[in-house]
DNA sequence: AGCATGACGATCG
DNA sequence: GCGATCGCCATGC
């Protein structure tokens, strides 16, 4: 495996794009999935130029459960509604019971 | 080639 | 417990 840039990113959306309804993840995670690691700022990085992909980039939010990358979308409220829409609830622009609806991209690296 | 930035994460004070 | 700082990797100028 080389350094793939390409590879690096549809690395990203791919897992992106697996998240179950419902379900969300975080940025660390992805990034270490993909073998980043610690390039949680990369995925962020990658979630933006993802905007031109078929990516549900409103399930992936930081490790707190914060939707910090709202403002990033059409709306400021699009995140959050396409989450609550999914049965996912968003208070103060923050995840209820994060934990709960966390998804860990690890559980399909090797059905990928 | 070096500096600055970013939808993050973890540690230090 | 909260605020500030460093580290991480990739991109842009």
């Amino acid at each position: 495996m080389k350094s793939n840039k390409e590879n690096l990113y549809a690395n990203i959306y791919e897992i992106v794009r697996l998240i179950p309804e419902g379900k969300v993840t975080t940025y660390g995670a992805i990034a270490k999935a993909i073998g980043l690691g610690s390039g949680a700022r990369v995925v962020g990085y990658a979630m933006n130029a993802s905007h031109t992909e078929n990516v549900p980039a409103h399930r992936v939010v930081n490790r707190n459960g914060q939707l910090t990358g709202k403002h990033h979308f059409p709306h400021a409220t699009t995140m959050e509604d396409l989450l609550k829409k999914e049965g996912v609830k968003v208070v103060a622009d923050q995840i209820v019971d994060f934990e709960q609806h966390f998804w860990d991209p690890a559980s399909l690296e090797g059905e990928i």
